[in-house]
DNA sequence: GTAAAAGTTAACCTTGTGTTAAAAGGACAA
DNA sequence: TTGTCCTTTTAACACAAGGTTAACTTTTAC
């Protein structure tokens, strides 16, 4: 699919970003469509039905989770892409905007470049998934993940772990069976420039083989650790 | 063999990040290529016949996964080392999509200090994989290596190797009937800097031939050992 | 036959991991 | 702000699998 056949829902209060991100997507082709406030933003999706909505979180009235979960709610919208746009820093957006039903988030200030790969990357989910997002009702034996809503299912029955234990659990389960180094943990769940003990990753893991069954999770010693079953 | 005998090549859009790396790079001496896009750089890579590439994930155009995937097809860099570069917090689905398979990934911002590290752990796979890895589907009669899973299968059957007994057969067995000095293989298994005793690898070998049969590693006295069948 | 190399075994050491509890850190509500 | 609850990390120790050694035996090449 080309840019041109998508549409892009942008809504933020200010006048100048709107203007700053619109003008830098429809110069990569894709139709643009924009909203100052939350209730316009409905409106206007429910006509122009939109691949993806871009929405502030920070909004004045009607922030971008009430919107979010506003559209969530509505049918006719469920396959809508929604990505969060939040200032730096606040960490509890994010999770909020995840829990609220978003498919990813981006930080403010952005550059243009990285703003348009972020969004195609997002947008090639529409054509490599058909129909995606893992329904809560998919559930049947056995673990898994949706990462929409921070939720692990075990055996159907729904398990709400804290965010280092549903990082390192996501990064196992990605994988199945695939060893990761404590190494390759550390860069994923923690990033490489923040350190930990060494027996912090095995506390977790400790953790985890509590809630999800100690089976799951294989230790090769001196190796690392893997997902089964 | 020396840092200043690799040759990398970074590909990231970002000017500045490629700076970054490079610049730490080339003072350990390796030999640094870059690019900023996908294209140019599997145009690079055909050139140079980079030992790894450092991948950015997300790229406009043609992101990481793409190129990975199509270094991957290429016959003639079937043996380059691949790594990501990631954000951290970044989808692992995303990640995850790919089958080509990495070899590691990295999360921005990295340290230098973190990233020669890692690079050079990634280097020293080189001299003691001579073969490209194998996947899992190849199973049937006989001994096949899943470096992935860390499992060696016996006609079928998965077997959990330790650490240095496996390491070891996957050695012998990436070139079958080649035979590996005992000096060979202390260099790969053990390394250089380690020094061990005369039967340390006898014992190995012993219990390897214990678990995947007697006749599959053959001993030439005064040479070493080879992999047979 | 003999010496050198490799095989064998079990004891011993090492190191990575498991485990627990407690401290530190953070978010939220009163 | 204070206090509470939950998450995350640290610290200290336990423990076992894995790895190595040493002593001895067997094999092989010459």
């Amino acid at each position: 699919m080309e840019n041109s056949d998508y549409r892009l829902l942008l809504v933020d209060d200010e006048p100048d970003i709107l203007e700053f991100l619109s003008y830098n997507l429809r110069k990569e082709g894709f139709q643009v469509f924009t909203s100052t406030n939350g209730h316009d933003a409905l409106r206007l999706a429910n006509e122009v039905k939109p691949h993806l909505v871009l929405l502030d979180v920070m909004m004045p009235e009607m922030d971008g989770i009430e919107v979010c979960e506003e559209i969530r709610r509505n049918e006719r919208l469920s396959n809508v892409i929604i990505a969060f746009l939040t200032a730096r820093g606040e960490d509890y957006s994010q999770i909020a905007g995840f829990e609220a039903g978003g498919d990813d988030y981006i930080t403010k200030p952005v550059k243009p470049k990285v703003l348009v790969s972020r969004l195609k990357a997002l947008l090639k989910r529409i054509d490599s998934n058909p129909s995606p997002a893992i329904s809560s009702e998919s559930i049947g034996e056995g673990i898994h993940i949706d990462k929409e809503r921070f939720l692990v299912y075990k055996d159907g029955e729904a398990l709400n772990l804290p965010k280092k234990e549903f990082e390192l659990l996501a990064l196992l389960f990605s994988r199945p069976s695939k060893v990761f180094s404590r190494d390759e943990i550390f860069s994923m769940v923690w990033g490489d420039n923040i350190i930990v003990g060494d027996r912090t990753i095995d506390v977790h893991i400790r953790k985890l083989r509590e809630k999800i069954g100690e089976d799951h999770i294989k230790t090769i010693k001196g190796v690392g650790y893997k997902f089964v079953e």
